[in-house]
DNA sequence: TTGGAGCGCGCC
DNA sequence: AGGGCGCGCTCCAA
């Protein structure tokens, strides 16, 4: 590791915090730290804060105005290590790691630092961190563990602080939105009036007065009455159906979606002092990517996207990458033939310019197919042909999926290892693998699925924190002072798409911002073989105004 | 009353 | 027989 001091942050008995800095130890109050930690950021040296949960000790410092330049997140770290094949793993076992082997994630519903029966109240930071140093440098993969370990450690920074700031919300918008869908607000328990409108229209087309069309056996039945037999209720089978009920159920289903799941209650949930701050867990999934145990972040539905809009005077800037994972593929396989294809906006247009299929669609499909394993229809039929074009890159994800049928484990470029066949988390069967045969076969081919999405999901994602950490420091320089909300900011991310608040002035620095931190997050990751990551970048009042291609920029009102 | 499973939806 | 996730709903067992 770097010559960055490392500053360990632990929890004692009685609410005290232990600091260790190299040979000093000294504790604190609690209420102290703020203070000691801004002083330390201050003098330049910004020393590497090594704590048990970054979502367990950075919002307060965030509260009382105190950003930090890094850190190490020694519970993620810990789980990361555990799993990485090229670690030894026994270099993490000693004391109180059976305790790290245990640590769950910080509920931000916990109190802050201290709780009464919390085993982690003892956990030794630096002991802890000693290891995991020592784990990373045994590896013969240490410069490639060394970048992840900080890159998921500032992603963990980024979270906090786009909790903190949160994305500006309308709840005003939000509400003439709903009232204008669904009709005014109802009590508690009711539906809102064009909702039970359009109840009421399919109970009459179906004749069953009683039909409540959310309990799907209901809705079966009715429909069979009805003369209409499907398989089940989702609306991609309802819409092959051809009765008059298809139009206003399905319309009653998206309704009701939106109603229950970004209504109000969520804003009511969501959304406080105009700002929406979901909860993210970095690395939250399997794979790496980032999940959200708070508020939906991973879905909130285009429909309602108009409410998040920029405070007075600035500007949303929002920048998506065009095909993430393709261009990951080609970066992490060396495929020097689907790397020239990705020179450019637009990777499925440049294997059609290569000559390798005749459209764009087909294109897509064969490299989606390939990356999810599709083994049947027309994703399946271009699987072969594009593995004669681009062997490197459909070679590895193939192979990806034969470790996986043999049982193996497979890692991503950084060392990210999967979970193990039948060791729980990647499926929802813990352990006994199926005693019947041909069911064994089926588990081993959907590990084997899953194995071959892993290596490129899970470097994609490794290339997503590497371009978030590096952007989250640009957008800190653009400004010399001020807090961080005061400044250019993140307030959302998700898998391939960020998300900057900024003042309006400065959004023409911060797009370019965007786009360096991009092709920084490529070149450090794939650096033998350089690999376009263009993006797709508006600047806007309003979220729902990204994305359009070719959409004037708006900036005023 | 509660918790989990399964469904269907939405995001990538 | 296409990967990852969260969430709200209904239904049913405890």
């Amino acid at each position: 590791m770097s010559s960055t001091a490392r500053v360990h942050l632990s929890r004692l008995p009685g609410e005290r915090v232990r600091v260790v800095d190299g040979d000093h130890t000294e504790v604190l109050d609690p209420a102290a730290l703020p203070s000691y930690v801004a002083g330390r950021e201050a003098h330049g040296d910004e020393p590497r804060w090594v704590w048990d949960d970054t979502a367990r000790w950075y919002p307060a410092l965030l509260e009382a105005g105190v950003r930090v330049a890094r850190c190490h997140d020694l519970r993620l770290c810990h789980r990361l290590l555990r799993r990485a094949p090229a670690v030894d793993a026994s270099l993490l076992d000693g004391e109180e790691s059976a305790l790290w082997d245990r640590l769950r994630p910080f509920e931000p519903s916990d109190p802050a630092l201290f709780s009464v029966d919390d085993a982690g109240e003892h956990l030794r930071a630096d002991l802890e961190d000693a290891r995991q140093v020592a784990a990373v440098a045994a590896s013969p993969e240490a410069v490639r563990l060394s970048l992840l370990v900080a890159a998921e450690s500032a992603g963990a920074l980024v979270a906090a602080e786009m909790t903190h700031a949160g994305v500006p919300w309308r709840v005003d918008v939000h509400d003439r939105l709903l009232t204008e869908l669904l009709g005014s607000r109802p009590p508690r328990g009711a539906r809102p009036r064009l909702l039970e409108e359009l109840a009421d229209e399919v109970r009459g087309l179906l004749d069953s007065p009683d039909l409540n069309p959310d309990s799907r056996p209901h809705l079966l039945a009715a429909l069979r009455r009805a003369g209409v037999e499907v398989p089940d209720t989702r609306r991609s089978t309802l819409r092959r159906v051809d009765h008059p009920v298809v139009e206003p159920l399905v319309r009653y289903k998206q309704l009701a979606h939106l109603f229950s799941t970004s209504g109000w209650t969520w804003i009511d949930q969501w959304v406080r002092d105009g700002r929406f701050r979901p909860v993210y867990q970095p690395a939250g999934s399997a794979t790496g990517r980032w999940s959200s145990n708070g508020g939906g972040a991973l879905s909130f539905p285009v429909q309602v996207r108009s409410a998040a809009v920029a405070d007075e005077g600035w500007v949303l800037v929002v920048a998506d990458v065009a095909q993430l994972e393709p261009r990951v593929l080609a970066g992490m396989s060396g495929d020097q033939a689907l790397a020239r294809a990705a020179r450019g906006a637009d990777l499925y247009q440049g294997m059609v310019d290569d000559g390798a299929v005749p459209t764009r669609q087909d294109a897509k499909l064969g490299l989606l197919g390939a990356m999810y394993g599709a083994t049947s229809g027309e994703s399946g039929r271009m699987v072969a042909g594009l593995t004669r074009r681009y062997p490197a890159a459909f070679g590895l994800v193939e192979g990806a999926a034969r470790s996986g049928e043999r049982g193996e484990v497979v890692r991503t470029l950084l060392g990210r290892g999967c979970p193990a066949l039948g060791g729980g988390s990647w499926d929802e069967s813990p352990d006994a693998p199926p005693d019947d045969l041909d069911d064994q076969d089926r588990h081993r081919r959907a590990y084997g699925r899953f194995t071959r999405n892993f290596v490129v999901q899970g470097t994609a994602a490794e290339w997503a924190s590497c371009w978030l950490a590096d952007l989250r420091n640009r957008l800190w320089r653009l400004v010399d002072e001020g807090p961080l909300e005061a400044r250019p900011h993140l307030v959302f991310f998700l898998h391939d798409e960020v998300v900057v608040h900024t003042p309006a002035d400065l959004a023409d620095r911060v797009a370019d911002e965007i786009g360096a931190s991009a092709a920084a997050a490529g070149a450090l990751l794939f650096r033998e073989l350089p690999v376009d990551f263009p993006l797709n970048t508006s600047i806007v009042r309003s979220y729902a105004e990204a994305g359009k291609p070719g959409a004037p920029p708006t900036v005023d009102a």
